[in-house]
Order: C-alpha cells, then sequence, then structure tokens
DNA sequence: GCATTCTGCTAACTGAAGCAAGCACAATGG
DNA sequence: CCATTGTGCTTGCTTCAGTTAGCAGAATGC
C-alpha cells in the first residue's frame, strides 16, 4: 500500500525532532551544523522520508540538548519489550505510573526502558 | 596507514561479539540465524570490516541475551554525556536516583528521558 | 524596483550496510 | 575413498543513509 517503508516510526521521530528543533528556536542550518550533518538530509529525517542511524541520532541529541535515549526510542531502535517484570523495587514503577504529567505513552516508555534494565541486570 | 576505517570501535565490537558467541557455544549460522542477519554478514561484523546499524545490533543482543546498550557502547553509539536536568516533580527523579539495582549510567538515562518529556509537555 | 539573506526543499551522486550464492577446509561416517 | 555436514570467509550485487549543489519563496534593505 503505502510505497514509503518507513512512516510510522520515521513520522513520529521526525515531528519530535521538529517540534524539538523549532522550540529551541533554531532553523534546520542551524541544527545541522551543531549536529554536523546537512541540512537536506536534516530536513528529510524531519519528513520521515530518511531514518538516521544513531550516530546521526546522538549528534543531534546533542545540538537539541535532549537525551539520545529518548530520540533512539522514537527512531525505534531501543525499545525495551523483552521485559517481563521481575519483582523488584517499586518504587521507581509506581512513581512514573503516578505522575501527573506523563501521557500513557510516556509511562510505557519509562517502564520499559526501566524493565529492561532491570532484566539486564539479573541476566548477566 | 590503516587502510581500514573502523578499527578502533569495529574490533573492540567485534572482538566482544565473537567472545560473548563462542562462549554461548553459539555457530555463526546459528546465531546469524537467532539475530536475523546474514552469516556472512555477522562474520564481517565481529571482524570489524563492517559496522552494523542499530538495529542490528539489537537483534543481536537478542539472539546472545546480553544488554543492546552495552553493544551500543561499544560500537560507539551511545555514550551518555548530555544533560543538565530541569528542577520539576521530583518524585519521579527521586525514586530513580535512589533505586538500588540502576547503575549511575542508566539512572542519568532515565532521569534524561523524563526531562525531555516533561520539558517538551511544559514547551508547548 | 532589484540585490541580499534568510527559510525549507529537490535532484543527483557516493559510499557503505546488508544480502544471496558459493568457496575452502575439517570432521564425521558410510 | 568419497559424500555429507559442519565451520568461517570471499565475491558480487542491491538498497539506502548521507553528501554537495542548487532551486523557490519570504523577509529585509538600498
Amino acid at each position: 500500500m503505502s510505497k514509503n517503508p518507513l512512516n510510522d516510526l520515521g513520522e513520529s521521530l521526525g515531528d519530535y525532532l521538529r517540534e524539538q528543533r523549532t522550540s529551541a528556536q533554531l532553523s534546520l542550518r542551524q541544527l545541522s551544523e551543531l549536529a554536523g550533518v546537512s541540512n537536506p538530509y536534516l530536513s528529510q529525517i524531519e519528513r520521515g522520508l530518511k531514518r538516521p542511524s544513531a550516530e546521526i541520532l546522538q549528534q543531534l541529541a546533542k545540538g537539541l540538548e535532549v537525551s539520545a535515549e529518548s530520540l533512539y526510542v522514537r527512531a525505534g531502535i531501543l525499545d525495551a519489550e523483552t521485559a517481563h517484570p521481575t519483582s523488584d523495587a517499586l518504587d521507581v514503577r509506581r512513581a512514573v505510573a503516578e505522575d501527573p504529567v506523563l501521557t500513557a505513552r510516556q509511562k510505557k516508555t519509562l517502564l520499559d526502558i526501566y524493565a529492561s534494565y532491570v532484566e539486564d541486570d539479573s541476566r548477566q
């Protein structure tokens, strides 16, 4: 149906990036300069036409002063789903769940990441 | 000197991967099957000839049952240095900060993501 | 009115990620 | 002694991330 293979993730990442960029009062070229990428490429990322590598995401995160992980999650390359929560340290989970400013989606993201950390720790 | 552009990171990642694979008693093909990549490509990754994308790294991590994050670090695409958190909504922050099973780095990651959510929310 | 300088976007190219097919060598075993 | 099946590696090929060069429109100023 869609000839564009990266609709879902690409767009949500792109939207988020553009949102962050504009709210930071940066032009495409300014951010591209900060992040060390070309401005047309950044434009394409923001419109969901290209999906940036993790390296590029890290650069962009630095330029925008947001966490690289948050971009990774948005880009779908950090996901943390394997998790079956262990029964350990419920404080973080509860604090996240009860936080009034987070959206349900954001809560899920945080909980997933947290779960992956806990699982990882017990694994190795 | 070296005609190979990705010596440092590529090799340390490759060495680590091969180490993990062999100690897990897996052949190239077995792991490539588990991770959903081709076996020649995995071979090249392990020898530092190719540098895998974050997606591939995630798959490999899953197959080896190690954390994706550890591979990202080895691949040089996760580094964790960025942020300066804002001062808002202390509950989640405190719960994360005081969690005993999280590493300092993981705490930082979670706090960064949380900060980006909160910042994003108050921004717009 | 026209030049400058922003803004974002398009087009065409380069280089490398990742693939399928297949090779060379050991070890088994009929 | 040769077929089979395992190991890892090499060779081309396709696809796409990321590039440079340049276009179209809005805002400034001479």
